[in-house]
DNA sequence: AAAATAAGTGTTATCGATAACTCAAAATTA
DNA sequence: TAATTTTGAGTTATCGATAACACTTATTTT
């Protein structure tokens, strides 16, 4: 391997200048600069930035950890969080919990002995506190993504939860739905709970009472597990309308439902938070609260890189990105 | 921040029996080692990689770098590698590079300067070349995937993009399509030059003659430019089938005939190599070339992995995953 | 012209960990 | 019991880079 020792020693200098040279710093003759440059270029030489970090005590790493990789909701977001880091010269170390806690505190340990320089972070859930608490601990910055934890003070990205619920709700109301169905997250994510809570603030805005029976909960990513919907129809007075939590509940339901020779929406109507990227072009089909996917990842890693940078105010910000209800084909109106 | 030094101190022990204590190595009387573990536990000791792997030289960081995140195809594979590499104990640093070969640039400097121990490459095309060589210049062992590099020897996943492309093809055919045209990739990519082949073949094999003005390339994430579209509709000739050489071209091509009031399958059938993850269970619509992407991802990262630890043999091995035909709505029968 | 300052470069210590070597005490062997 | 081996540590050098300081020569200032 090429170190600045070997270009100090082909040049003719010590290694310091040539240090001096890679990073325009100090005073350096033009005559010396070129010098090293020309070296530098033949042996091509590559900076060993573990070695560089370890002296600096920092490593230009920033890392993105999210929940599902195979969401466009997230992949999406991850594009933004790339742009934006990319743009201020950090490396992004990606890193994927499939909302399961014991691989997000895996990646956790990761980034602490990586000694990243801060972590965009959507949490599993409310447990994700010991994890938080860990980086917390050992002075890492960080962002919340998505989802609120009780107990954690920091920047925070989230959605309008509550209000995209409610409107979802309400067009499933003015359709004339009264039984309406909600397959939520775990009650330990603070979107499942806002989100019922708008489900809720939806009937009871219109008079309608709440019916708890028919609100299920499941994992946010068990989008394979059809016992949600088997539920629902099974049901002594069963629903004419789904609310589904994200996109990969609403896959299940739609997916489960065909399964049964239910079609949506002449059998049922859904609708869901979140869209599905690009692949919705294909067959724009399920109504939704879409969200700003992108920008979820560009703002949150512009909140953190100002954190670390010392650039942001001492008090935490609190961004809420609305969401855009987007009518489409998988309502419609009771007969 | 925690160190060696510290733990060494309170426990009344060197540092470099603490670094023992860590690795399991050399011999440690079973009192000191509790001792040492027991302070490790209270002072939350997290060991630095950086400063291990400069010593070491070697990181225990592998990197995958895929051509477009937003793909489900490539989303998927990345699951595949990661579940693999973590197996492994390994961490992964993810990179995408958008088609784009400067942005690919820009990642392979950064893995070299972060020194990791390999890289699971999806070249963006015969260009990635350079990189490649420069990889190969500071000796980091890759493993290409889903796209051949004229000039490298290296060991290779791929799909079987000429037999899936002429399956496709002999479907369209069989359906009495004639007038088939391809939306290709550009010809700078093996998986573009093998699709048009088996494009090729599948008419040469039905004595039917190849009409290239019928053969259109884009760039394979630009789903979003219509004007390989126009150039079909608009030709004296139109064609009656399309056929695209991925997912995203599929859904460009779909998007802007619908657009223009055009439907598929009525007015046109539609096929392409790729689905859509989980999302086309949405409504599985598209005739595709269904590609095994966790398995491109999790192969590949088990052969890179046996390279790295010397585990493979001396010649490079090429692997071809096979592709399968699903017949769905976007294809009829001509009338 | 002497004193003060600036320019250009080198020396040494350091970041946190491990390899290679050393060494005393305990255990084993002859 | 003396010689040898094993056990359980400690010391020192090193990985590749940079910070802090030192030290010549120029160059300015008075």
């Amino acid at each position: 391997m090429i170190t600045i020792y070997d270009i100090a020693e082909k040049a003719g200098v010590s290694a310091m200048t040539v240090s001096r040279v890679i990073n325009n710093t100090g005073r350096i003759s033009e005559a010396t600069r070129k010098r090293v440059k020309k070296v530098m270029e033949e042996l091509h030489y590559i900076p060993n930035s573990m070695a560089r970090s370890l002296v600096l005590q920092k490593t230009k790493i920033l890392s993105l950890l999210i929940t599902d990789i195979r969401n466009p909701f997230f992949t999406t977001l991850a594009r933004g969080a790339e742009d934006a880091a990319l743009r201020a010269g950090y490396r992004l170390l990606f890193a994927n919990s499939d909302e399961d806690y014991a691989k997000e505190k895996g990646y956790v340990d990761m980034m602490l002995s990586t000694r990243v320089d801060g972590v965009l972070f959507a949490p599993t859930g409310d447990h994700s506190l010991e994890n938080l608490l860990q980086l917390q601990k050992h002075n890492i910055p960080f962002v919340l993504l998505d989802r609120e934890i009780p107990g954690i003070e920091a920047d925070l990205v989230l959605g309008d939860s509550k209000e995209g619920a409610r409107k979802l709700v309400e067009h499933l109301i003015e359709l004339g739905h009264r039984r309406i169905a909600m397959i939520n997250g775990t009650p330990d994510v603070s979107t499942a709970r806002l989100r019922y809570s708008g489900y809720r603030e939806a009937h009871l805005l219109s008079g309608l009472g709440v019916e708890d029976s028919l609100v299920i909960h499941r994992n946010f990513r068990d989008f394979q597990d059809e016992s949600a919907l088997d539920a629902l129809i099974h049901h002594e007075q069963p629903p004419t309308a789904i609310f589904a939590a994200n996109n990969m509940l609403a896959i299940g339901a739609i997916q489960a439902l065909r399964k049964r020779g239910l079609q949506v929406p002449r059998d049922l109507s859904v609708v869901c938070f979140d869209d599905f990227g690009h692949t919705d072009v294909l067959n724009p089909f399920l109504t939704v609260a879409s969200q700003p996917a992108y920008q979820f990842g560009a703002l949150g890693m512009q909140l953190l890189i100002e954190r670390i940078e010392g650039e942001a105010a001492q008090e935490h910000r609190k961004m809420i990105l609305p969401s855009e209800l987007l009518i489409r084909s998988s309502t419609q109106a009771l007969v």
